[in-house]
DNA sequence: CGTTAACTTGAATTAAGTCAACTGTCGTGG
DNA sequence: CCACGACAGTTGACTTAATTCAAGTTAACG
């Protein structure tokens, strides 16, 4: 699994923080952001499978810049339930354990940085246009899991999967006129712990789409979804 | 139900204001936000059971001065999954309709002051204390939204109500020893509706924690938890 | 005190889960 | 480059938790 994407050649930490910045930190001095970040930004290469570990004490961001994570809540009797999927550039808001544990899987090899949220808040603090652009990305957060939450609460099977497929192609799909191509980076077992469901409902699901001829798939993550816009109607929108 | 609790005396738009303030932006100084917010931000009376009504294309924020309400999310056929519950001193986040429609209800009578997401975040880009309030509160209810979805993703009934029962104690219940008294604002269908459950699942799950004697209820609100920790363990928390 | 909507209870149904066997994919090493 | 092994995914039969449908009860408000 770890060379699912080639190896990434080895990118330096002043690399990664030069990307955070340019994404998240509008009109920062260069130079300023490196010794503010500096000392508490810790660099992170992981291999897809292993987990990117942050203190399960204090809440922390993550900035992915490059690869695929999960972010995993653990219940009692070891029930998973995956609460988001996240891609290159997006700034991850890893909670400290409460009621649930949390924590950020890597799917595929990941470079990422990782800051005590606490930190962070604190550079924030003096800079309107970085705490500007954190509260823009918890709010994006916010509203994908309250949509997440419509489809555990409320949908059956295909319609979560049919929510799931579209979601992933607006965000990792190549379109092709009105289809779009995925090469999904997680396992069976991963959507159905992202949808609350088993992976033979999942597998299944996948059947019967693939009859109504809205998916077709190739090996284990090739997904085409010749018309996206038939399948946004099974999704149980509106 | 617009009389549930005593109509409270009228309220004038600069006290909301005030309190809107007091709570979210620190430091501001004295007429300083009145003159910002005054043209945007909206004050609202609503009853009990009426809708807090926002421009559905844009996303918005409600500053809750008092009373209680419903984030209600609607998917096809007619299916409502509440996203959260709100109560007196809340900022909620109500965003603006995609993939589902969403709609802020009043459970009892309340007081709000109503603020389209764009312009408040004009204003706070010019003060960095009312907009790190805004990113915690933001993250807050991410928190919330995530260990929420580890219910209804993952969860038996007995579990949700069990959690539901805690979260509420926390919220709004009157601690008695280790016992918490709660008055309940919303119905069992609002219940239903934020556990994705039905009505009639939530009765048989209040009557099964009645039996176990967790749980004693009084007329349709009144609830008691004589053993909180008790119940956590029920709600399959870990 | 009477009406009405909220809630409760019971019996039948169903979507998804569980358990078990089988098949395909893909990376490894011959 | 092909064959093998291991694990990921599929398929089928059976079970179950929660839904649905249908009567009852009760609480609360006028």
């Amino acid at each position: 699994m770890s060379n699912r994407l080639h190896s990434a050649p080895p990118v330096s930490r002043k690399q990664i923080l030069a990307q955070f910045v340019a994404e998240y930190w509008p009109g920062a001095f260069p130079g300023d952001p490196a010794i503010a970040l500096g000392h508490l930004a810790l660099p992170i290469s992981v291999l897809g499978g292993r987990s990117i570990t942050t203190d399960p004490a204090k809440d922390a961001f993550v900035f992915l810049a490059s690869g695929a994570t999960k972010l995993i809540a653990k219940a009692s009797k070891g029930r998973e339930q995956i609460v988001a999927f996240h891609f290159a550039g997006d700034l991850v808001s890893v909670p400290r354990g409460s009621r649930h544990t949390y924590n950020l899987a890597a799917l595929i090899d990941c470079e990422a940085l990782a800051m005590p949220a606490d930190d962070l808040l604190a550079i924030a603090r003096r800079d309107a246009g970085l705490l500007e652009m954190l509260l823009r990305n918890s709010l994006n957060a916010l509203h994908r899991c309250r949509d997440k939450a419509v489809g555990l609460g409320r949908k059956n099977a295909q319609e979560r999967l049919a929510d799931f497929l579209v979601s992933m192609a607006e965000r990792i799909g190549a379109a092709e006129g009105g289809a779009s191509l995925i090469d999904l980076p997680m396992s069976r077992r991963d959507i159905a712990d992202s949808l609350g469901l088993t992976i033979e409902t999942i597998s299944r699901q996948f059947g019967e789409l693939r009859e109504l001829g809205i998916v077709e798939t190739a090996g284990r993550s090739r997904v085409s979804l010749p018309d996206v816009a038939a399948l946004s109607t099974l999704a149980g929108y509106r």
